[in-house]
DNA sequence: AGTATGATTGCCT
DNA sequence: GGCAATCATACTG
């Protein structure tokens, strides 16, 4: 694949976005695990319609979603789907390609494993924040294919089922490995 | 105004 | 495996 369209069902945009390298300021690498989040969805923050801290979400596809989690993390989303639907696609882990060693000092001298290996890592990796709210992500095609595997997501309570999470099968930057192997 | 709750991570036993 | 950290947002009174 080499052209990416975000305006479409958000759930393929997710697995359409594994292999695509994601930057900010320079710093990133491709993306190897992502989750979507739609509105009707029950674990989504757009499910309670909008409100200020998500009203990025109903805007225009493409562009970045950030919110803190649990006060300490910050959480990297590209907004996904038809303008105004209020879907995202969180980005889950990153295979660390450009910006290493700023990656490594923001983030304490981890193996390059756990760099980005986790929404939280890589909101860190990335030193995103709220600033990073509403600005257009920098993307760029996959130098290769990639095999995606689909699994369920991680770390809500609600509609815990819908297999949303797509990762790079052959890829060890991922946060966890998938619930059930193939 | 006060309280409950995370799209998580890292450190503890 | 279990749980504390830490705070913006959402919800209740």
């Amino acid at each position: 694949m080499t052209a990416l369209d975000l305006s479409g069902d958000p759930v393929s945009a997710a697995r359409d976005l594994i292999g695509w390298t994601l930057l900010v300021d320079g710093v990133g690498g491709p993306i190897v695990e992502t989750e979507a989040y739609r509105s009707d969805d029950p674990a989504s923050h757009s499910f309670p319609g909008r409100t200020p801290r998500n009203a990025v979400m109903f805007g225009p596809p493409g562009r970045f979603y950030v919110y803190l989690s649990y006060g300490i993390h910050w959480c990297v989303n590209i907004v996904c789907g038809p303008e105004g639907t209020g879907a995202a696609v969180l980005v889950r882990a990153l295979e660390p390609a450009q910006g290493i060693d700023l990656m490594r000092s923001r983030r304490g001298r981890e193996p390059l494993r756990d760099l980005a290996s986790g929404p939280g890592r890589v909101g860190q990796a990335l030193a995103a924040g709220p600033h990073l709210t509403g600005r257009v992500a920098d993307l760029h095609p996959p130098d290769a294919g990639r095999s995606v595997v689909a699994t369920t997501r991680i770390g809500i309570s609600k509609a815990v089922d819908r297999p949303w999470r797509f990762l790079d099968h052959d890829s060890p930057y991922v946060s966890r490995p998938p619930a059930r192997a193939a």
